[in-house]
Formats: C-alpha cells, structure tokens, sequence
DNA sequence: CGCTTTCCTAGTAATTCGATAGGGAAACTA
DNA sequence: TAGTTTCCCTATCGAATTACTAGGAAAGCG
C-alpha cells in the first residue's frame, strides 16, 4: 500500500513538459525531440512516442528532415494542461477504469457518484482553465497562485 | 492513450464502499466481510485484505469467532473520504510516484510544481471534509454539492 | 544522392492490479 | 472441551500497465 492513489505518470508529465518547451520557443521556431528530450532530461525514444500522440491529438504539427521538428499546432494560449494530458494520456480523472458518469452505486454507497464528479469538476476547474502560456510564463492565475501559496498545502499527508 | 490520467483504483473504491457500509451500520453493530462484500458486490477474499489494511490503520476494529466482523474505529463524522484512500491506497495525489514537494522542475516547465501542488490542494478541499458520515447519510456538504449539480460536471470530456 | 529527422512497429523487463487459494489463530457457543 | 465461526496471513496467479529501447521505413532538404 505505498505509491498509488490518484497519479500522474510518467507520460502525462513528460507530455506536458514537452508542450511547455514548444509554448516556450514560440509559434514559429519548431524544436527537434532530442533537443526537447535534452532540455527536460526525458529519454528521447519515450519522448518521440509522445510526440506522436500530440500530433495525432492535433496538439502539434511536425515536420520530417533537416530543419523539421515540432511546433505547438495552435497558439499556447489556447491549450490548456488538461487538453495535453488527455491526449497523452486518456481521461483525466477514472475510477476503476471507467469515468464517473458510467458508474453506479447502491445502499449507503450512493452518493460516491455525486462525489467523485466533484472531484472531476475541482480538477478540471484548475488544469482546464490554466493554458501552456500561463505555466510557460511562470504566470499563473491568481485563484491557482493563491491555492498553491498556503503552506498547508505544501505538507505531506 | 486510452484509460489511464487520474485514476481512483479498485482498491480504493472498495475500501470507501465498505467504510461506508460501516458507517450505515452505526457505531455499535459489527458486519461480517462476508456481508460487506455481498451488499457492495465485492470479491470477498479481496476485501478481507483490503479490511486488514484498515484495521492496521486504525480506521476499523476487528473482532473474531462467532458475533465477530468489523467496525469503525471512530464516529464515522471524523473518518475523511481522503483517510480511507491513503491507508488503502497510498498518497491522495502523486507525480510519476513521487509526491509533488519532492519535485524539481527546470526551464519553462518550473511552475508545473506549484500547479500540481494546488490540484492536490483541490482534490483535498474535497476529500478531506467530506466524512464517511457525509456519504453515509447522502448529506454532501453543500460546496461539494453545488459543483455536482453543476450539468457541465457531468459531461465526457 | 546523402543527410537529417520524424514516423511506425515491435519488443521487453519490471512492476502493479485485481483476484484467488489454503490454511492457521483467535474467539465464541455449547 | 469440542466444534463452529470468523478474522488473519502468506503465497500465488494471469493479465495488464509502465517506462523504455531497437531498428528501420518514409519524408523533406541541400
């Protein structure tokens, strides 16, 4: 009963930090995977599979050969963190494999499902609304900043 | 990329139902696993282990022989949501199975740490005040209510 | 053509997940 | 004390997932 609970992999942390590195560089410069992998010391193989799955998200646009690389498909504005994870790495919140709308519950257990699409909603609240430009920018919006500067927050258990 | 984001495994469905079949229960009475996992549909043996988890976090008593089975350790108005996931499951939230403080980012991506830090603060605000009595009673809190009822919750993607 | 870089398929070692099996050990009943 | 009930422990299992790696085919450039 160590590491589990409610995770991020190692993909969806990798994608976005990836995204990041494009959302940096601008909306003309394209960058090369192992430039990116360099950048954020992500094993550059993993990373070209990610690449792909941003690409075929419609996140990003690539292009093959001596100057190609990859660039962000639409401004970084417009991307959220939540867009990023859920290409790369499917729905962002499920509970025994299955999103919480398909879920049923009986007797005492009942009010879980009213429960856990809260759970989604706070969630969404946050890596929907924040935008590869915010985290880029190292601005986050002030309703995120405020819940990340309590220091309670900051506490292990 | 099909199931994967943040996901509440079985292990933790289950140790939630069967605490709040506990908590139905009231404070005095003891149910049998074998009851537990007949009205929450759970495979029994799994759930005896899942049991001892609880036991051995001190959220559940246990009594042996013939009137034996289990209760809850505490009112079921003091036993978060969010305590019963970490003694079954571990951490609420972690980053490719570290939790968020122990991470360290670089360049464009440096804060992705604050932003991981107020999802967990989010997910908290929730499992951390709703209680087994909460659920038990169907009686959500009404800020958790008022995000369920929101219809844009409920929606797929 | 020759070079670069993306794209695709396959594979793999280690771990986890969900579940099952089979006995003990303790407590109650009689 | 014998017998039943119920929890308790360890061990195992197959399937899936995770995090990577290898090797080459296809596309764009000079």
């Amino acid at each position: 009963m160590d590491n589990r609970g409610m995770r991020i992999s190692a993909r969806a942390d990798y994608a976005v930090r990836a995204a990041l590195e494009l959302a940096a560089a601008g909306g003309e410069a394209s960058l090369k995977a192992e430039a990116i992998a360099a950048a954020q010391g992500i094993p550059h193989k993993f990373l070209e599979g990610i690449l792909g799955d941003l690409r075929r998200g419609g996140l990003v646009v690539s292009q093959r050969g001596g100057k190609g690389g990859y660039r962000l498909a639409r401004p970084a504005e417009s991307i959220a963190i939540a867009d990023v994870i859920r290409v790369a790495d499917g729905p962002l919140v499920s509970v025994r494999g299955v999103r919480p709308p398909e879920l049923s519950y009986c007797g005492p257990a009942e009010s879980l499902l009213p429960l856990w699409i809260a759970v989604r909603a706070n969630v969404r609240k946050i890596l929907g609304e924040v935008t590869l430009a915010h985290v880029a920018a190292a601005k986050l919006p002030d309703e995120v900043l405020s819940l990340a500067e309590d220091p309670a927050a900051w506490t292990n258990p």
